[in-house]
Formats: structure tokens, C-alpha cells, sequence
DNA sequence: CGCCGTTAACTTTTT
DNA sequence: GTTAACGGCG
């Protein structure tokens, strides 16, 4: 087995030096230079958890640790992106000297490297969401022909849902369904043998899912003991962040990974949000159960927020329910301003022009508007917003659905590397396949199995087997004139996936049949050739196709900023789940009603606490001044609805905010 | 039988 | 803007 992880041996790396009594107040000084041992930093929201992370690391390398020695584990990309950019900013030592990233990028990682020894194909490849929804949706069909006719069953993508949260919470998928889904319970039986099929499929296409890059990491870890042994000793420390969003799978994997207990866990109880992915926060109050010894820090001197400000997240924190959480009470370090704002509006479209208006007001008194912030639960409660920021031309960035690598054609021609890489993996086939004419998902799947049929009777490469006359009888003749130039440039692809960098491989794919294809099928024919190109300058990062798509997939969610200048200044649009972590001057927190933020399900499910955790997160954005905004009439999809205000804003005192009584000369 | 164009409904949060 | 379901057509 092979268990040379690329390593730098020798001296410890040299890094300027730095004034950590002077940088760090003393909750955080004395997390930073906390003396090795499992170890729970408890960090209120806006107290510097990220700063007392980086130090953390910092001061690992003063002691003599070197890079490769520590894992760093995150949940989005965001986090791992900008942690480690810190850290280089801080030190000097480069992003890539350490194990950096989300659970899931590192599991791949180290799934590439031993996956092998728990029967993962050297050369597997992953599935996005919507991939995985399908490649599901066939395993069903296949067993129950008509189970999706029924309306009372789930469909595909609750299915995954229900199945992925047993997987990521460790628990048997007939008490998921008994505890969590009990409308289902009469089928948790058919479901279990979907479940089977699904990962029989998986196992045949040489494909892994998300779950499945943290599963085997557990598997490997459980399996392998010489494996585990290696690893523990190898990462001498390791630091979580979020650990409050940790689900049952990512804890055990960080129990084992930090047997050594040279653990770091950071995170807040209060601010646990992805509970819907399986998160626990039970995970961060029994930390010091399962780490004998564990020494608990707090850090809870806010310097982000004003008093105020603070007062009233401390408002929202007192309504939770009493019960298991940490104490805390976010300490302020700033002289006070305003009160948060409370802000009352006819419909979402007033509330939109309000917003706007106050916008323009604040640019005026000399804010920027990089500084400015709107956060909502869901994209689409920002619709009349943004309608109304395109019509005054008010710069905007949206962090939202239209994510580059989710684009129609990025994922086409990502699914011809797949293809190449791994033929095994019917659904990148599917999706080029189906670009051709009067092909179908049916066809595309048959065509796949004469190939394989083809390839396995003849020795032959799967890719070179498509252009047998065997299969080209099931083209359909409609397609019969494309078929064999998009089967050279598959082939093509194929030959340089050996000798040729990625980058290489991505131009001669575009330069193919995809690249014909794209100019028929699309108008804005040129700019999405443009994106196109700029996938080959993303993939001349990398030296190995894998790694690219791994990437690719793990990036999914990114979203693009491409046509927006980073150093424009201009207002930010976002879900409170991608604010977290982030800061701004001015916040704004649209549709504070019920139905809205609490969303309309989470009330249906009773299921509140989580959701007043976010409005915490959203609250604790801000730093100077913060608008609360309710519109009382929903006039969305059909017939007005009249509003209540969010539960959460009335639990909270009302001494803790204040009314700001619109001027309505902006009309409507 | 299976494909394709049209229609209708609809949108939580992320890897 | 985007996907799922429907009904007609090859």
C-alpha cells in the first residue's frame, strides 16, 4: 500500500514573527497559544473566531509545526478559501502547504490516495446533486416502474433527502423515517431496497455522491487501522471550524482522525444552521465527553456589532427554548449608535424601494455601498429588490442560483471529461448523449449498454467502441450524421487525458464536436463560448484530470462572479446562510414575516429554534446599523395574503428596537 | 413505445 | 429563469 502522503520533511519553515500578546485580546491569546490537547474554543459571533484560528495556526508554525502536519477542516469553500488566506497573509506559507479545505475535499483527497484499499476504483468520479437526484430516480424506476405515479410518495429529490440525512446522521434509514419522516413510514421498506439499488448503481458506474466522499473517509478510517494509525500520526493537529454544523459522520470522522486529541474545535452552538445536512449540535456539548481532558475557551468580546446592535442579538438568543446550549452573551467592545431599525411596509415592492431609497441615503453620508448588505431566507424574497435596483442601475452582487459551474454548458462539456476519464459513468454519457437528436434518456442509456456490450466482447476501449456498427445501429438516423464527429472528439479527449495537461484537453474538447454543437443550439452562442474558455484557464491550475474534476464538482455551488469587477463597489444580495462569516457596516434583513423568515415549511414542521439561529446569524452581520423590514402584505402568487410579523421579531422586547416611519414620497 | 414541444407551476439553506 | 408533467406525433 501506498502511504506516501507528498510531504515536505525537514526544517520547520521560518515565518516572520509575530506579536501575539499585542494582536490578541486575552480570550483569544489564550485559545491561540492554548498547549496541545483536545481543546473547544467557544467563539460568540463577531468575536474574532476566524482571527483566533489563523493565530492558532501561526502559532503552531512559531512552535516548530510544520505546514503538512496540520488538517484544517471547514464546511463551505468560502471559509477554507479565505482561513487559508489569512493564514499566507499572516505567515508567509502558502495555501497549498496544507491540508486545507471542506470535509469533503479533503475526504476525496485521501479517498484518491487509499480508496482503493476499500474497493473505490482508482478512477472514480462524482456526481453533483441533480446527478445523483436522477441516477436515484432510475434505481427506483427500475424497481417499481409506477412508485413515483403515486403523489403521496416522495419524489426523487425528497427520496434523497431522506436517504442522504439517515447517512449523514449514522442512523438506520428505517428510524429516519420513523422519527423524522413518519408520513413515509409505510414505506421504509420499498425505500431501503431503493437505497440498495442506488448504491449498486453507484458501484457499477464508478461513481461516488457527496455523502459517499465522507462515508468511505469514515469506512477507510474504521477499516484501515494502519491507515488511521498513519493519518493520526501525520496530522498532529487538527482544527475545525464551524464545528457546530458537524453531523454524526464528520464528528466520528474528526474523533478518529484526532485520537491523539490534538483537536481544535471552534464554533457556536447558537449559530448551528445546517441541521437540514444532518448537523448536530449536540456534537459540540458532548465534545468534552468523548475528548477526556478537553480545556473550553470563550471567546465573547464582540468588536463587530454596537451595543445595541448586540443587545438585540442577545434578545433573539434569550427567546430559544431552555434546554441544552452554552450559555453566552456577546460582550460589546464599541461606543453605541442607533437602535436596529424596525421598518413596516405595505408590500415586498415598497419594502424594495425602501430599501433602495435608504441605500442611496447612506451613500450620500459617505458609506460605500461594498459596505451595505440585504440578507433574506430564500432567493427568491429578493425578486422585487433586484427588479428595482436593475431599474435606478444600482451596482449589485448576488450570490445566488446562477452558479458558473451549474450552467448549462459548463456541465455539458465537464460531462465529456467525466465521460472520457471514467466511462463507466453513465450519467455524464447521458448528458451528452441527449444533446443529439431524438436521443432520450432511454436512448442514451442503451446506447451506453451496446457500448459497454461492445467493449467488453472486443477488449476494446469503451470510448472507441461507440463508433462499432453495433452501436451505430441504435443511433437514431436522425443523429446519424453527428454521431461520428462527436465520437472523434470524444476520442480525441480521450488521447490526452494520458499525456496531456488538463488544460490542454479542455481546449480540444471545446475546439470538437461540443464546440459545433454549442453554436446551433444557443444564441448567446459567443458568451457562453467565452465561459467556456475560461474553464481552460481554470483548469491550467491543475496537473492531474482528477483533481480538476473533483474540483469542479466540490465547486459546484460557487458562484460566479465573473462579470462583476471584485474591486466594484457594489451592494451585496445574499442568504443568511452565505453571509455567515461575514460582516458589514449597513445590514437589512428583508420579509420579517411569518411565512417568510420563519419560512412557511419551517412553521409547518415546527421546527424554529434552527431558523432563529439564522436570524441571529443574520442580526449579527451588523455593524453599525441594521434595518428590520416587514412588509404586511404578500401579494405574490395569486390572491394577497396579509402578513404577520416574524414571531421573532415580536419575542424580542421592544425596547430593543425602534420604528422608522417611512416618508411614502417615492410612491409606487 | 419513446421523443419532443408546449404548458404550468414553482422555487431553502450547501457539499 | 427553470423544471416537471402532458399530450401529440413519428
Amino acid at each position: 500500500m501506498d502511504f506516501v502522503l507528498k510531504s515536505e520533511p525537514g526544517a520547520p519553515l521560518p515565518i516572520p514573527p509575530i506579536d501575539f500578546r499585542g494582536e490578541l485580546n486575552d480570550e483569544q491569546f489564550a485559545a491561540v497559544t492554548a498547549p496541545p490537547g483536545p481543546l473547544l474554543v467557544l467563539a460568540g459571533a463577531g468575536s474574532g473566531k476566524t482571527r483566533t484560528l489563523t493565530y492558532r495556526v501561526a502559532h503552531l508554525l512559531s512552535q516548530g509545526v510544520r505546514p503538512h502536519e496540520i488538517l484544517l477542516l471547514t464546511f463551505t469553500n468560502k471559509a477554507a478559501r479565505e482561513m487559508l488566506h489569512r493564514v499566507q497573509d499572516l505567515t508567509g506559507v502558502e495555501a497549498h502547504r496544507f491540508w486545507g479545505g471542506t470535509f469533503h475535499h479533503i475526504g476525496h483527497k485521501i479517498l484518491r490516495i487509499y480508496g482503493e484499499s476499500i474497493g473505490l476504483p482508482r478512477s472514480f468520479t462524482i456526481l453533483d446533486a441533480e446527478e445523483a437526484d436522477s441516477l436515484l430516480r432510475e434505481a427506483v424506476e427500475e424497481k417499481d416502474k409506477v412508485f413515483f405515479k403515486d403523489k403521496t410518495h416522495p419524489r426523487p429529490g425528497p427520496l434523497f433527502e431522506i436517504i442522504s440525512f439517515a447517512r449523514n446522521t449514522q442512523r438506520g434509514l428505517g428510524e429516519t423515517i420513523t422519527r423524522f419522516y413518519p408520513q413515509h413510514e409505510a414505506l421504509a421498506g420499498l425505500i431501503g431496497g431503493f437505497a440498495a439499488a442506488y448504491r449498486e448503481r453507484k458501484r457499477r458506474q464508478a461513481v461516488v455522491d457527496y455523502d459517499d466522499l465522507l462515508e468511505y473517509w469514515l469506512e477507510l478510517l474504521r477499516a484501515a487501522p494502519d491507515v488511521a494509525a498513519y493519518l493520526q500520526q501525520r496530522f498532529r493537529h487538527a482544527l475545525v471550524d464551524e464545528y457546530q454544523d458537524t453531523n454524526t459522520l464528520q464528528a466520528q470522522i474528526v474523533d478518529i482522525v484526532g485520537a491523539h486529541h490534538r483537536v481544535m474545535a471552534v464554533g457556536d452552538d447558537a449559530q448551528c444552521i445546517y441541521s437540514w445536512r444532518g448537523a448536530n449540535f449536540e456534537n459540540i456539548l458532548t465534545f468534552p465527553d468523548r475528548h477526556p481532558g478537553t480545556q473550553i475557551y470563550r471567546i465573547e468580546t464582540n468588536y463587530r456589532s454596537t451595543p445595541s446592535i448586540l443587545a438585540f442579538a442577545n434578545g433573539v438568543l434569550a427567546a430559544q427554548p431552555k434546554g441544552r446550549h452554552f450559555d453566552k452573551e456577546l460582550r460589546p467592545a464599541r461606543p453605541d449608535h442607533e437602535k436596529p431599525y424596525l421598518v413596516q411596509t405595505l408590500d415586498t415592492r415598497e419594502q424594495a424601494s425602501f430599501v433602495v431609497q435608504r441605500i442611496k441615503g447612506l451613500v450620500d453620508e459617505g458609506r460605500a455601498l461594498a459596505d451595505i448588505a440585504v440578507l433574506y431566507r430564500a432567493h427568491f424574497h429578493a425578486l422585487d429588490l433586484q427588479l428595482e435596483l436593475s431599474r435606478i442601475g444600482m451596482p449589485y452582487v448576488i450570490t445566488s442560483g446562477v452558479r458558473f459551474f451549474e450552467q448549462a454548458h459548463i456541465r455539458d462539456l465537464v460531462a465529456m471529461l467525466r465521460f472520457t476519464y471514467n466511462p463507466s459513468d453513465a450519467m455524464a454519457w447521458q448528458r451528452i448523449a441527449v444533446l443529439l437528436p431524438r436521443v432520450g434518456d432511454r436512448g442514451a442509456q442503451r446506447l451506453h449498454e451496446a457500448a459497454l456490450a461492445h467493449a467488453r466482447a472486443h477488449q476494446q476501449n469503451l470510448v472507441d467502441a461507440l463508433a462499432s456498427n453495433e452501436v451505430l445501429a441504435k443511433v437514431p438516423k436522425e443523429s446519424k450524421d453527428e454521431w461520428p464527429r462527436l465520437v472523434i472528439s470524444l476520442q480525441q479527449i480521450a488521447g490526452t487525458l494520458r499525456n496531456e495537461k488538463p488544460f490542454k484537453t479542455v481546449e480540444i474538447a471545446i475546439e470538437g464536436w461540443y464546440g459545433d454543437y454549442l453554436k446551433g443550439a444557443y444564441a448567446n452562442y459567443t458568451s457562453r463560448l467565452d465561459d467556456l474558455k475560461s474553464l481552460i484557464g481554470f483548469a491550467s491550475r491543475f496537473d492531474d484530470m482528477q483533481d480538476l474534476l473533483a474540483q469542479i464538482q466540490l465547486l459546484n455551488s460557487e458562484t460566479s462572479d465573473r462579470q462583476v469587477d471584485p474591486d466594484a463597489d457594489a451592494l451585496r444580495l445574499t442568504t443568511v446562510h452565505q453571509a455567515k462569516g461575514l460582516e458589514f457596516g449597513v445590514v437589512f434583513i428583508l420579509g420579517l414575516a411569518d411565512g417568510m423568515f420563519p419560512l412557511r415549511r419551517a412553521i409547518e414542521a415546527d421546527d424554529l429554534d434552527e431558523e432563529r439561529r439564522l436570524f441571529y446569524v443574520a442580526v449579527t452581520r451588523a455593524k453599525d446599523e441594521l434595518y428590520l423590514c416587514y412588509p404586511k402584505v404578500n401579494a405574490k402568487g395569486g390572491p394577497a395574503t396579509l402578513l404577520s410579523p416574524s414571531r421573532f421579531l415580536t419575542e424580542v422586547s421592544e425596547e430593543l428596537h425602534q420604528p422608522l416611519r417611512l416618508r411614502r414620497s417615492w410612491g409606487w
